[in-house]
DNA sequence: TCACACATGTAACACGTTACATGATTTG
DNA sequence: CAAATCATGTAACGTGTTACATGTGTGA
Protein backbone atom coordinates (compact mmCIF):
# COMPACT_ATOMS: atom_id res chain seq x y z
CA UNK A 1 0.00 0.00 0.00
CA UNK A 2 2.72 2.43 -0.92
CA UNK A 3 0.47 4.02 -4.18
CA UNK A 4 -1.44 6.12 -2.02
CA UNK A 5 1.84 7.40 -0.02
CA UNK A 6 3.24 8.40 -3.19
CA UNK A 7 -0.14 10.49 -4.33
CA UNK A 8 -0.33 12.06 -0.66
CA UNK A 9 3.31 12.78 -1.03
CA UNK A 10 2.56 14.24 -4.50
CA UNK A 11 -0.23 16.63 -3.39
CA UNK A 12 2.19 18.34 -1.19
CA UNK A 13 3.25 20.38 -4.10
CA UNK A 14 -0.73 21.54 -3.53
CA UNK A 15 -4.25 20.74 -5.18
CA UNK A 16 -4.11 18.81 -8.05
CA UNK A 17 -7.18 17.22 -9.88
CA UNK A 18 -6.68 13.69 -11.13
CA UNK A 19 -5.74 14.72 -14.31
CA UNK A 20 -3.01 17.10 -12.88
CA UNK A 21 -1.72 14.71 -10.43
CA UNK A 22 -1.57 11.79 -13.69
CA UNK A 23 1.23 15.17 -15.02
CA UNK A 24 2.76 15.44 -11.99
CA UNK A 25 3.45 11.91 -11.91
CA UNK A 26 5.06 11.73 -15.45
CA UNK A 27 7.53 14.62 -14.72
CA UNK A 28 8.46 15.44 -11.15
CA UNK A 29 7.12 11.98 -9.50
CA UNK A 30 8.77 9.38 -11.83
CA UNK A 31 12.20 9.66 -10.06
CA UNK A 32 10.38 7.37 -7.38
CA UNK A 33 6.83 6.27 -8.34
CA UNK A 34 4.80 5.16 -11.50
CA UNK A 35 1.59 5.16 -11.92
CA UNK A 36 -1.01 5.54 -14.35
CA UNK A 37 -4.00 7.76 -14.45
CA UNK A 38 -6.40 4.73 -13.97
CA UNK A 39 -4.59 3.71 -10.77
CA UNK A 40 -4.46 7.56 -9.38
CA UNK A 41 -8.63 8.15 -10.18
CA UNK A 42 -8.64 4.62 -8.23
CA UNK A 43 -6.91 5.57 -5.45
CA UNK A 44 -7.79 9.30 -4.67
CA UNK A 45 -11.53 7.76 -4.30
CA UNK A 46 -10.34 5.61 -1.93
CA UNK A 47 -8.27 8.26 0.18
CA UNK A 48 -11.70 10.68 -0.30
CA UNK A 49 -13.55 7.99 1.50
CA UNK A 50 -10.92 7.27 4.06
CA UNK A 51 -10.78 11.19 4.77
CA UNK A 52 -7.44 11.61 3.65
CA UNK A 53 -7.90 13.75 0.80
CA UNK A 54 -10.84 16.26 0.03
CA UNK A 55 -12.08 17.55 -3.19
CA UNK A 56 -14.04 19.87 -4.24
CA UNK A 57 -15.84 20.54 -7.56
CA UNK A 58 -14.68 23.22 -9.99
CA UNK A 59 -17.54 23.90 -12.48
CA UNK A 60 -15.68 24.82 -16.39
CA UNK A 61 -17.50 26.35 -18.97
CA UNK A 62 -17.31 24.01 -22.15
CA UNK A 63 -15.33 21.58 -20.21
CA UNK A 64 -16.30 18.78 -17.96
CA UNK A 65 -15.76 19.30 -14.74
CA UNK A 66 -12.56 18.89 -12.37
CA UNK A 67 -12.50 17.33 -8.61
CA UNK A 68 -9.58 19.08 -7.30
CA UNK A 69 -7.91 17.13 -4.32
CA UNK A 70 -6.02 18.85 -1.62
CA UNK A 71 -4.70 16.96 1.60
CA UNK A 72 -6.57 16.64 4.69
CA UNK A 73 -5.09 17.32 8.37
CA UNK A 74 -5.47 13.63 9.04
CA UNK A 75 -3.86 12.65 5.43
CA UNK A 76 -0.80 14.78 6.53
CA UNK A 77 -0.88 12.88 9.72
CA UNK A 78 -1.07 9.51 7.58
CA UNK A 79 1.98 10.86 5.45
CA UNK A 80 4.03 11.64 9.22
CA UNK A 81 3.37 8.08 10.09
CA UNK A 82 4.48 6.25 6.63
CA UNK A 83 8.07 8.37 7.27
CA UNK A 84 8.30 6.58 10.73
CA UNK A 85 7.60 3.27 9.10
CA UNK A 86 10.39 0.86 7.94
CA UNK A 87 10.84 0.76 4.63
CA UNK A 88 11.14 -1.89 2.60
CA UNK A 89 13.55 -2.99 0.31
CA UNK A 90 12.68 -2.33 -3.10
CA UNK A 91 11.93 -4.67 -5.90
CA UNK A 92 14.06 -4.09 -8.86
CA UNK A 93 12.34 -5.34 -12.06
CA UNK A 94 13.79 -4.41 -15.67
CA UNK A 95 12.92 -5.56 -18.48
CA UNK A 96 16.28 -4.98 -20.22
CA UNK A 97 18.25 -6.33 -17.89
CA UNK A 98 16.14 -9.69 -18.53
CA UNK A 99 17.19 -9.73 -21.87
CA UNK A 100 21.05 -9.00 -21.50
CA UNK A 101 20.91 -12.25 -18.89
CA UNK A 102 19.58 -14.03 -22.26
CA UNK A 103 21.75 -12.47 -25.08
CA UNK A 104 23.53 -15.31 -25.58
CA UNK A 105 20.37 -17.52 -26.15
CA UNK A 106 18.61 -14.47 -27.86
CA UNK A 107 19.12 -11.66 -30.97
CA UNK A 108 21.91 -10.19 -30.38
CA UNK A 109 21.74 -7.30 -32.44
CA UNK A 110 18.23 -6.74 -31.05
CA UNK A 111 19.36 -6.70 -27.65
CA UNK A 112 22.31 -3.98 -28.81
CA UNK A 113 19.49 -2.11 -30.22
CA UNK A 114 17.09 -1.81 -27.24
CA UNK A 115 20.49 -0.89 -24.95
CA UNK A 116 20.72 2.03 -27.46
CA UNK A 117 16.98 3.15 -26.74
CA UNK A 118 17.67 2.93 -23.47
CA UNK A 119 20.66 4.90 -22.96
CA UNK A 120 18.61 7.87 -25.74
CA UNK A 121 16.14 7.83 -23.16
CA UNK A 122 18.18 8.00 -20.13
CA UNK A 123 20.35 11.04 -21.93
CA UNK A 124 16.40 12.52 -22.68
CA UNK A 125 15.15 12.20 -19.01
CA UNK A 126 18.08 13.49 -17.52
CA UNK A 127 18.02 16.60 -19.30
CA UNK A 128 14.66 16.65 -18.57
CA UNK A 129 15.76 16.74 -14.63
CA UNK A 130 18.27 19.44 -15.28
CA UNK A 131 15.73 21.80 -16.12
CA UNK A 132 13.74 20.56 -13.18
CA UNK A 133 16.76 21.40 -11.25
CA UNK A 134 17.49 24.86 -12.68
CA UNK A 135 13.72 25.60 -11.40
CA UNK A 136 13.99 24.52 -7.92
CA UNK A 137 17.05 26.19 -7.29
CA UNK A 138 15.93 29.44 -9.23
CA UNK A 139 19.49 30.87 -9.50
CA UNK A 140 20.35 29.59 -5.13
CA UNK A 141 23.40 27.57 -5.21
CA UNK A 142 22.80 24.02 -3.66
CA UNK A 143 24.56 25.13 -0.24
CA UNK A 144 22.10 27.88 -0.25
CA UNK A 145 19.26 25.85 -1.45
CA UNK A 146 19.67 23.41 1.31
CA UNK A 147 20.17 25.98 4.36
CA UNK A 148 17.37 27.89 3.10
CA UNK A 149 14.45 26.34 1.07
CA UNK A 150 10.86 25.24 2.71
CA UNK A 151 11.89 21.98 1.15
CA UNK A 152 14.47 19.86 0.67
CA UNK A 153 12.40 16.39 -0.28
CA UNK A 154 11.40 17.35 -3.99
CA UNK A 155 15.19 18.03 -4.69
CA UNK A 156 16.71 15.01 -2.55
CA UNK A 157 14.41 12.43 -5.21
CA UNK A 158 15.38 14.65 -8.13
CA UNK A 159 19.27 13.70 -7.33
CA UNK A 160 18.36 10.20 -6.78
CA UNK A 161 16.82 11.07 -10.18
CA UNK A 162 19.63 12.53 -12.10
CA UNK A 163 22.31 10.13 -10.63
CA UNK A 164 20.17 7.12 -12.07
CA UNK A 165 20.04 8.23 -15.13
CA UNK A 166 23.60 9.16 -15.68
CA UNK A 167 24.05 5.77 -14.30
CA UNK A 168 22.07 4.58 -16.88
CA UNK A 169 23.94 6.16 -19.25
CA UNK A 170 27.65 4.83 -18.16
CA UNK A 171 26.52 1.47 -17.84
CA UNK A 172 24.36 1.65 -21.66
CA UNK A 173 27.87 2.81 -22.61
CA UNK A 174 29.92 0.19 -21.52
CA UNK A 175 27.31 -2.51 -22.16
CA UNK A 176 27.43 -1.15 -26.04
CA UNK A 177 31.17 -1.06 -25.60
CA UNK A 178 31.22 -4.34 -24.12
CA UNK A 179 29.47 -6.37 -26.87
CA UNK A 180 31.42 -4.37 -30.09
CA UNK A 181 34.39 -5.55 -28.52
CA UNK A 182 32.72 -9.28 -28.42
CA UNK A 183 31.81 -9.18 -31.97
CA UNK A 184 34.96 -7.28 -33.42
CA UNK A 185 36.69 -10.95 -32.12
CA UNK A 186 37.26 -14.27 -33.73
CA UNK A 187 34.02 -15.57 -32.05
CA UNK A 188 31.38 -15.91 -34.59
CA UNK A 189 29.32 -12.70 -34.31
CA UNK A 190 25.78 -13.96 -33.31
CA UNK A 191 26.54 -17.23 -32.84
CA UNK A 192 23.40 -19.60 -32.78
CA UNK A 193 23.05 -21.58 -29.90
CA UNK A 194 23.02 -25.04 -29.90
CA UNK B 1 4.65 -11.02 -18.72
CA UNK B 2 8.03 -10.47 -18.26
CA UNK B 3 7.94 -12.95 -14.94
CA UNK B 4 8.07 -15.53 -17.24
CA UNK B 5 10.98 -14.21 -19.06
CA UNK B 6 12.91 -14.25 -15.83
CA UNK B 7 12.38 -17.53 -15.18
CA UNK B 8 13.58 -18.60 -18.69
CA UNK B 9 16.39 -16.97 -18.26
CA UNK B 10 17.06 -17.94 -14.99
CA UNK B 11 16.83 -21.56 -16.65
CA UNK B 12 19.70 -21.28 -18.49
CA UNK B 13 22.35 -21.31 -15.52
CA UNK B 14 20.73 -25.09 -15.39
CA UNK B 15 18.15 -27.72 -14.13
CA UNK B 16 16.12 -26.05 -10.78
CA UNK B 17 13.61 -27.02 -8.51
CA UNK B 18 11.08 -24.32 -7.71
CA UNK B 19 13.22 -24.08 -4.18
CA UNK B 20 16.54 -23.91 -5.92
CA UNK B 21 15.26 -20.97 -7.98
CA UNK B 22 13.81 -19.43 -4.86
CA UNK B 23 17.48 -18.99 -4.20
CA UNK B 24 18.69 -17.49 -7.40
CA UNK B 25 16.35 -14.97 -7.79
CA UNK B 26 17.37 -14.04 -4.07
CA UNK B 27 20.98 -13.88 -5.10
CA UNK B 28 21.93 -14.05 -8.81
CA UNK B 29 18.68 -12.80 -10.52
CA UNK B 30 17.99 -9.63 -7.77
CA UNK B 31 20.33 -7.61 -9.86
CA UNK B 32 16.96 -7.50 -12.53
CA UNK B 33 14.22 -9.10 -11.38
CA UNK B 34 12.79 -10.14 -7.71
CA UNK B 35 10.02 -12.40 -6.91
CA UNK B 36 8.37 -14.71 -4.17
CA UNK B 37 8.81 -18.65 -4.59
CA UNK B 38 4.86 -17.92 -4.70
CA UNK B 39 5.14 -16.46 -7.70
CA UNK B 40 7.78 -18.93 -8.87
CA UNK B 41 5.50 -21.88 -7.85
CA UNK B 42 2.79 -20.56 -10.08
CA UNK B 43 4.65 -19.15 -13.16
CA UNK B 44 6.45 -22.91 -13.28
CA UNK B 45 2.93 -24.35 -13.00
CA UNK B 46 2.29 -22.21 -16.46
CA UNK B 47 5.10 -22.80 -18.31
CA UNK B 48 5.07 -26.87 -17.67
CA UNK B 49 1.60 -26.62 -18.93
CA UNK B 50 2.78 -24.61 -22.01
CA UNK B 51 5.59 -26.79 -22.73
CA UNK B 52 7.98 -24.10 -21.89
CA UNK B 53 9.56 -26.17 -19.34
CA UNK B 54 9.93 -29.73 -18.47
CA UNK B 55 9.89 -31.00 -15.09
CA UNK B 56 10.96 -34.22 -13.33
CA UNK B 57 10.28 -35.61 -10.35
CA UNK B 58 13.23 -36.52 -8.13
CA UNK B 59 12.01 -39.15 -5.41
CA UNK B 60 13.99 -38.24 -2.03
CA UNK B 61 14.14 -40.09 0.89
CA UNK B 62 12.84 -38.90 3.94
CA UNK B 63 12.24 -35.38 2.22
CA UNK B 64 9.07 -34.58 0.07
CA UNK B 65 9.53 -35.56 -3.48
CA UNK B 66 11.32 -32.66 -5.75
CA UNK B 67 10.11 -31.28 -9.30
CA UNK B 68 13.24 -30.32 -11.23
CA UNK B 69 12.49 -27.99 -14.30
CA UNK B 70 14.62 -27.15 -17.53
CA UNK B 71 14.25 -25.23 -20.19
CA UNK B 72 13.11 -27.16 -23.53
CA UNK B 73 13.53 -26.02 -27.29
CA UNK B 74 10.35 -23.98 -27.34
CA UNK B 75 10.69 -22.36 -24.17
CA UNK B 76 14.44 -21.17 -25.53
CA UNK B 77 12.60 -20.06 -28.52
CA UNK B 78 10.40 -17.62 -26.61
CA UNK B 79 13.09 -16.44 -24.59
CA UNK B 80 14.82 -15.29 -28.25
CA UNK B 81 11.73 -13.83 -29.13
CA UNK B 82 11.18 -12.15 -25.90
CA UNK B 83 14.92 -10.90 -26.45
CA UNK B 84 13.35 -9.28 -29.81
CA UNK B 85 10.45 -7.26 -28.82
CA UNK B 86 10.73 -3.67 -27.91
CA UNK B 87 11.58 -3.56 -23.81
CA UNK B 88 9.04 -0.98 -22.13
CA UNK B 89 10.55 1.24 -20.05
CA UNK B 90 11.13 0.53 -16.33
CA UNK B 91 8.70 1.75 -13.82
CA UNK B 92 10.45 2.85 -10.78
CA UNK B 93 9.08 2.02 -7.00
CA UNK B 94 11.04 3.46 -4.15
CA UNK B 95 9.69 3.49 -0.97
CA UNK B 96 12.14 5.12 0.67
CA UNK B 97 12.36 7.70 -2.12
CA UNK B 98 8.26 8.41 -1.36
CA UNK B 99 9.44 9.21 2.50
CA UNK B 100 12.45 11.16 0.87
CA UNK B 101 9.93 13.44 -0.76
CA UNK B 102 7.46 13.35 2.33
CA UNK B 103 10.57 14.32 4.80
CA UNK B 104 9.85 18.02 5.26
CA UNK B 105 6.71 17.07 6.52
CA UNK B 106 7.41 13.85 8.08
CA UNK B 107 9.67 12.72 10.92
CA UNK B 108 13.05 13.77 10.01
CA UNK B 109 15.23 11.73 12.04
CA UNK B 110 12.91 8.19 11.49
CA UNK B 111 13.54 9.00 7.91
CA UNK B 112 17.71 9.86 8.09
CA UNK B 113 17.69 6.56 10.11
CA UNK B 114 15.84 4.75 6.94
CA UNK B 115 18.33 6.63 4.50
CA UNK B 116 20.70 4.64 6.93
CA UNK B 117 19.79 1.32 6.46
CA UNK B 118 19.56 1.22 2.86
CA UNK B 119 23.35 2.53 3.03
CA UNK B 120 24.25 -0.54 5.16
CA UNK B 121 22.01 -2.78 2.60
CA UNK B 122 23.71 -1.37 -0.27
CA UNK B 123 27.06 -2.11 1.52
CA UNK B 124 26.07 -5.97 1.88
CA UNK B 125 24.80 -6.34 -1.47
CA UNK B 126 27.98 -4.97 -3.22
CA UNK B 127 30.21 -6.93 -1.39
CA UNK B 128 28.18 -9.69 -2.10
CA UNK B 129 28.15 -8.94 -6.40
CA UNK B 130 32.26 -8.58 -5.33
CA UNK B 131 32.38 -11.80 -4.82
CA UNK B 132 29.93 -13.24 -7.33
CA UNK B 133 32.02 -11.52 -9.83
CA UNK B 134 35.21 -13.27 -8.27
CA UNK B 135 33.13 -16.65 -8.88
CA UNK B 136 32.51 -15.50 -12.57
CA UNK B 137 35.91 -14.39 -13.78
CA UNK B 138 37.66 -17.51 -12.02
CA UNK B 139 40.74 -15.46 -12.18
CA UNK B 140 40.72 -14.12 -15.82
CA UNK B 141 40.36 -10.33 -15.86
CA UNK B 142 37.55 -8.63 -17.51
CA UNK B 143 38.79 -8.25 -21.15
CA UNK B 144 39.66 -11.71 -21.12
CA UNK B 145 36.54 -12.78 -19.91
CA UNK B 146 34.60 -10.83 -22.39
CA UNK B 147 36.04 -12.64 -25.06
CA UNK B 148 36.46 -15.73 -24.28
CA UNK B 149 33.46 -16.46 -21.95
CA UNK B 150 30.65 -18.82 -23.44
CA UNK B 151 27.89 -16.09 -21.92
CA UNK B 152 28.99 -12.33 -21.11
CA UNK B 153 24.69 -11.53 -19.86
CA UNK B 154 25.34 -12.62 -16.15
CA UNK B 155 28.73 -10.53 -16.24
CA UNK B 156 26.96 -7.59 -17.62
CA UNK B 157 23.64 -7.65 -15.62
CA UNK B 158 26.30 -8.70 -12.51
CA UNK B 159 27.89 -5.64 -13.47
CA UNK B 160 24.44 -3.04 -13.36
CA UNK B 161 23.78 -4.36 -10.30
CA UNK B 162 27.42 -3.26 -8.85
CA UNK B 163 27.07 0.34 -10.13
CA UNK B 164 23.56 0.13 -8.63
CA UNK B 165 24.57 -0.68 -5.35
CA UNK B 166 27.70 1.77 -5.47
CA UNK B 167 24.75 4.63 -6.58
CA UNK B 168 23.08 4.07 -3.54
CA UNK B 169 26.06 4.40 -1.42
CA UNK B 170 27.10 7.62 -3.25
CA UNK B 171 23.60 8.74 -2.55
CA UNK B 172 22.85 7.84 0.66
CA UNK B 173 25.92 9.33 1.93
CA UNK B 174 25.32 12.91 -0.27
CA UNK B 175 21.77 12.29 1.19
CA UNK B 176 22.80 11.84 4.79
CA UNK B 177 25.38 14.95 5.04
CA UNK B 178 22.73 17.14 2.99
CA UNK B 179 20.43 16.74 6.29
CA UNK B 180 23.06 16.85 8.34
CA UNK B 181 24.27 20.26 7.26
CA UNK B 182 20.60 21.33 7.14
CA UNK B 183 20.01 20.69 11.12
CA UNK B 184 23.12 22.09 11.99
CA UNK B 185 22.14 25.62 10.95
CA UNK B 186 19.75 27.94 12.30
CA UNK B 187 16.67 26.35 10.84
CA UNK B 188 14.62 24.45 13.90
CA UNK B 189 16.01 20.77 13.88
CA UNK B 190 12.66 19.32 12.97
CA UNK B 191 10.10 21.77 12.70
CA UNK B 192 6.66 20.61 12.73
CA UNK B 193 4.81 21.42 10.42
CA UNK B 194 2.12 23.79 10.25
C1' DT C 1 14.74 -27.82 22.16
C1' DC C 2 14.59 -24.18 19.09
C1' DA C 3 15.46 -22.27 14.89
C1' DC C 4 16.66 -22.81 10.22
C1' DA C 5 17.01 -25.23 5.71
C1' DC C 6 14.61 -28.15 2.67
C1' DA C 7 10.39 -28.69 -0.23
C1' DT C 8 5.81 -27.65 -2.09
C1' DG C 9 1.70 -25.76 -2.44
C1' DT C 10 -3.50 -23.25 -1.78
C1' DA C 11 -6.41 -19.21 -1.10
C1' DA C 12 -7.56 -14.58 -0.70
C1' DC C 13 -6.65 -10.20 -1.62
C1' DA C 14 -4.22 -5.99 -3.29
C1' DC C 15 -2.17 -3.71 -6.94
C1' DG C 16 -1.07 -2.70 -11.83
C1' DT C 17 -2.13 -2.78 -16.91
C1' DT C 18 -4.88 -2.51 -21.02
C1' DA C 19 -8.79 -1.64 -23.55
C1' DC C 20 -12.80 0.86 -24.01
C1' DA C 21 -15.95 4.97 -23.71
C1' DT C 22 -17.05 10.01 -24.23
C1' DG C 23 -16.65 14.55 -25.99
C1' DA C 24 -15.17 19.54 -26.48
C1' DT C 25 -11.03 22.66 -27.43
C1' DT C 26 -6.67 23.93 -28.98
C1' DT C 27 -2.66 23.58 -32.00
C1' DG C 28 -0.29 22.42 -36.24
C1' DC D 1 -8.63 18.41 -41.11
C1' DA D 2 -6.10 15.62 -37.95
C1' DA D 3 -3.87 15.18 -33.74
C1' DA D 4 -3.01 16.41 -29.15
C1' DT D 5 -4.80 18.19 -24.74
C1' DC D 6 -8.19 18.43 -21.23
C1' DA D 7 -11.06 15.55 -18.16
C1' DT D 8 -13.10 11.47 -16.09
C1' DG D 9 -14.22 7.14 -15.59
C1' DT D 10 -15.66 1.52 -16.04
C1' DA D 11 -14.47 -3.29 -16.80
C1' DA D 12 -11.66 -7.13 -17.34
C1' DC D 13 -7.71 -9.22 -16.62
C1' DG D 14 -2.90 -10.15 -15.10
C1' DT D 15 0.62 -9.77 -11.62
C1' DG D 16 2.39 -9.52 -6.90
C1' DT D 17 1.86 -10.05 -1.82
C1' DT D 18 0.50 -12.20 2.46
C1' DA D 19 -1.15 -15.67 5.27
C1' DC D 20 -1.72 -20.29 5.97
C1' DA D 21 -0.68 -25.38 5.76
C1' DT D 22 2.53 -29.43 6.22
C1' DG D 23 6.42 -32.14 7.65
C1' DT D 24 11.49 -33.92 8.12
C1' DG D 25 16.47 -33.21 8.96
C1' DT D 26 20.39 -30.63 10.79
C1' DG D 27 23.11 -27.81 13.73
C1' DA D 28 23.65 -24.60 17.92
Amino acid sequence: MALRHAVLAALLEGEASGYQLAKRFDVAVANFWSATSQQLYRELERLEQEGLVQARVVEQLRRPNKRMFTLTASGRDELRAFTRQPARTTAIRDDLLVKLQAIDSGDHSAVRAAVSTRLEQARDKLAQYDRLRDDLLAGRDEDEYLRDAERVGPYLTLMAGQLYEQLNIHWCTTVLEALAQRSATSRAANPTPR
